[in-house]
DNA sequence: TTGCGTTTCAAACAATTGTATGAAACTATT
DNA sequence: AATAGTTTCATACAATTGTTTGAAACGCAA
């Protein structure tokens, strides 16, 4: 057993390189030769390529849901029970954003193997994907409380919004930095997390839909 | 040169496995045995496996930004050469949102080829992609226009939040449906897109500036 | 040291991949 | 009908994939 020596080597090896370059264009053999381990250190201590994956999967998706739902308890007990919408959103959205972006993880696999997990749907993360509804929904649920008057689809809306502008800014960060000539700032994290937060708020409590459907164009043109 | 029936059932049938179930999961061989031809038609009629999907991408790609583009002109001159900013992003989101969600679209290839595209960053995409920064500068530029009092940094956000939303949607809707107990109705695909516009427009036109720190349920409506 | 369970290693495995080949079948012009 | 150019086809190829194997090396209690 000793320290699992070869064991963690594998895996550290690994989410570096899945989150670098994709499931699908890592093998085995990428993975051994960065880890210094032999090919069949994989087979013997994880069974298949696919349960090492599952395991990196597993592992950072616990971690994730936990900082997640504890920053949503602390909200909910500065607040005496009910968080405030901001704070639950802040919540969601604030711990996958810390670890993928900021100067020190920009490239860093810690939570980046995230992204690329929920993106390239490869069988065993697909199964373990359909449990996060689960955790989803205690946000949801918690968005209920803080927005009672709000209807429930706005507020699935909401959510579903939050998480899109959270996940498309890590994916294209390099894309939105291109695009601004590098005057978006990407390594200023905490900026980044009040943008989105603040953009999911004004979605939810704006009232009146006042400010869409264009005018003189024709805004509808289905039915 | 007949009617270049092989090489269209081949491009029929590779977008729509490809759509379904991405790049790395398909072969050539699925291909032509999806499109009914021989395996080696696909290189005799693209070169390479990597041609083919640069090929299927450009056109598509090509189709999807003179669309867009189209639909900017068009309220740009409703407007008398200023487009409302619901407007431009509308023009930027519709026709993707069009082009994968709806009933009739939902499980289409049409352009749900286009999402796989722009996440699964295979080579030959990738280098195509670049060239989209150029397109989304003149959605930037007309941003500009319809709001000329706010910042360059804040549009670009606004951007990025709009196709965020946009592109998130689409990929997660299976997910959106299982969360919201189907209440969150994809197939009104015009719903979709007021809903897209109006967050990313809030997000854009509220005056509630910086506010670093979590900013109160303050209910702000657009102007 | 001896023995035994665990871990590593080099090598080979079978399966799958994209691509290439060269002959056959086809099309259309002469 | 004959020919030249194009397209199809079965087949083979080389490379790469995840996985397996059996022996060697190791750790450690007796």
């Amino acid at each position: 057993m000793a320290t699992d020596q070869t064991r963690t080597a594998i895996l550290v090896a690994a989410e570096r390189l899945y989150a670098e370059r994709g499931f699908s264009d890592v093998t085995l053999r990428d993975i051994v030769a960065a880890a210094n381990v032999n090919l069949a250190a994989v087979n013997y201590h994880f069974g298949s390529k696919d349960e090492l994956i599952a395991e990196l999967f597993v592992t950072r998706s616990i971690a994730l849901n936990r900082e997640r739902l504890r920053e949503l308890r602390e909200a909910e007990d500065a607040g005496g029970g009910r968080a405030d919408i901001s704070a639950i959103l802040r919540a969601l959205v604030g711990p996958i954003l810390r670890g993928c972006l900021g100067p020190e993880n920009q490239r860093s696999p810690v939570a980046q193997f995230m992204i690329r997990a929920s993106i390239e749907s490869v069988p065993p993360i697909r199964r373990i994907k359909t449990k996060e509804i689960d955790h989803l929904r205690k946000f949801a649920a918690a968005m209920q409380r803080a927005l009672p008057d709000s209807s429930e689809v706005d507020l699935f809306w909401g959510l579903n919004f939050a998480l899109a502008m959270a996940h498309h800014t890590i994916r294209e960060s390099e894309r939105l930095t291109k695009l601004s000539d590098g005057r978006c700032d990407l390594d200023d994290v905490e900026d980044v997390i009040d943008r989105v937060v603040r953009a999911a708020v004004l979605g939810l409590t704006a009232r009146a839909p006042a400010a869409k459907s264009a005018p003189k164009v024709a805004a509808r043109e289905a039915r």
